[in-house]
DNA sequence: AGTAATTACGTAGAACGTAATGATA
DNA sequence: TATCATTACGTTCTACGTAATTACT
């Protein structure tokens, strides 16, 4: 049994049981892995995959097992490389942050600008996507770590830690009705007016929908986005009244717009970061986390990820 | 990174960095593992162990996260093949059982009978040794079931399991003045004799103990052993009174000793059976503890071995 | 027909063993 | 001096690539 046997096995697997593609994938001829393959389930006695003639049709049951060991195996063959990694350079290396627009926008830049200062040679990257998709990357082993605030708790294989919390905002054009009211602002006010907000899957849109749900209200959205620019734009054209995080708007970047605080009309959300609980984070990966949430320093994060016992 | 080299890592550290010994073990060459793990360490960039001149003299800072890691590795990999042969021959394959002398005199012959009818083709054995040995054993995978009654809480890679509750019985020769009392002895009683029992590692000595230190006695324990069988014997020749456990007493087979029930006199022990929870166990396995502990079915086993979400 | 996997075969490289050398206690 | 690890070197085996063949859609 070698590990790229089982590197094979997982790819030909992620590549929908196509071995061309896995050569592809992995720079490596196809008829190289066909035979590692035949050569390792001949070692086992087992078949992994169920041929018909000679294509790849399925996974025989002992195959799903072993596909799943492999996969941890790999993985911990990827942690044990970032361990020496850590030890040649603990300033040295890279990490990648999944994460959604509003987070990259608004929430990370300050932590990020402090963490480059400190780190400057560590290859930082930023993946966008929707919290569903930031944390199939982290799953996957895409991304070191997911940021997000809401349909990250169903991956078991993630360690989820609370970073803060916040709330919403309507902004509005300038002059518009309901900045007579400031203050008193009611979610029947707000559902008088065409809304343009977030995107079902996106940060906290489903605490915006149930606020108006228990007040028996209907609200009309008339746009939704992922991207709360795209929401100012468009409420800057006066197509209607957004609705975003508050940390999102700027007095003074966003001319002609006008924040109402609606911290009153809707529950506050957390955003969370998740890691894989068998991951091995760099230092300065830890020291990231820090630097976004002071309080979860490396004891806390480590704890979530059920790795304390050994310290 | 070759999975071999992983072996060839651990090995030299199991035989207290005797890099000569891992070879003879390995059944290789004593220059070959030399090379293989200075490849590797030049591949991760990293000394894994610190060398004094030619001698290997400690492990590195890094290289104790390395060996940790490299130790899954290795026990995943045989997880795989594991649930290979499972697949090959459900009925065919090994299982040893670490225990205590007790367990295996008295409490698991008709387990094991029925097991041997049920899958002849599966080589069992028993490897005996005290509680902690027994626990060592499982964690270094010379073992794949722990069954005993103490000290093996102290094993956090371990899920313990508990099969059943049983009591003493204080066993004396025929004509004994103990017998007279027969219903109502009491601790002060048992203390006014010279007493012959386990040794402190074993089933529940420190039960005993405890019992007589509330009752603010001093017992005369003449005597200890490891095993029943000698106790009796020395019961029999009239140097004491035996404190066992009552499965071990036998009125047919023990002849000219009796058994006094002494359950109101000491707590009742839990035997245990210890499963290391990132094992792969055999269908038989599973089959084996349930014929031993009828409670304990694959699917409570498996929880407690933290595996129940994955099915 | 076109795509995809296996077989056949040759080559470059790596792992391993033997023997010799160097270092440590 | 004896033990133990590394270096040197040669052989065998194996992983991998190219090319040809076979099977499936």
């Amino acid at each position: 049994m070698k590990l790229q046997q089982l590197r094979y096995l997982v790819e030909v697997y992620k590549q929908g049981l196509n071995v061309s593609e896995a050569a592809e994938k992995l720079h490596t001829s196809q008829p190289g892995i066909s035979k590692q393959i035949r050569l390792l389930e001949d070692e086992l006695g087992v078949q992994v995959f169920v041929r018909n003639g000679k294509r790849v049709v399925d996974v025989t049951a002992p195959g799903r097992e072993i596909l799943r060991i492999s996969d941890r195996i790999l993985r911990e063959a990827q942690n044990l490389k970032r361990v020496a990694e850590e030890f040649v350079n603990e300033e040295e290396g890279s990490l990648v942050i999944a994460t959604t627009h509003t987070q990259a926008r608004y929430a990370l830049p300050p932590t990020i600008q402090e963490f480059l200062k400190r780190y400057p040679k560590v290859k930082l990257s930023i993946k966008q996507g929707s919290p569903t998709q930031i944390c199939e990357q982290v799953v996957a082993g895409e991304a070191d770590i997911a940021i997000a605030t809401e349909g990250i708790d169903l991956f078991p294989e993630l360690a989820m830690l609370d970073c803060y919390q916040w709330n919403r905002s309507v902004i509005v054009p300038d002059h518009h009705p309901l900045l007579d009211l400031r203050g008193q602002v009611t979610l029947a006010d707000v559902a008088q007016y065409p809304i343009i907000t977030y995107d079902f899957a996106f940060a906290g849109r489903s605490k915006i929908n149930r606020a108006f749900e228990t007040a028996r209200l209907t609200p009309n959205v008339v746009l939704t986005a992922i991207d709360t620019d795209v929401i100012k734009t468009y409420v800057g054209l006066g197509l209607g009244i957004g609705i975003i995080a508050s940390m999102a708007y700027d007095r003074y970047r966003d001319e002609g717009l006008f924040a109402i605080d609606a911290s009153h009309l809707f529950e506050p959300s957390t955003t969370r970061i998740g890691i894989r609980r068998d991951a091995y984070l760099r230092g300065y990966a830890y020291s990231f986390i820090q630097g976004f949430a002071p309080a979860l320093t490396r004891k806390v994060v480590e704890q979530a990820m059920g790795q304390s016992e050994e310290d």
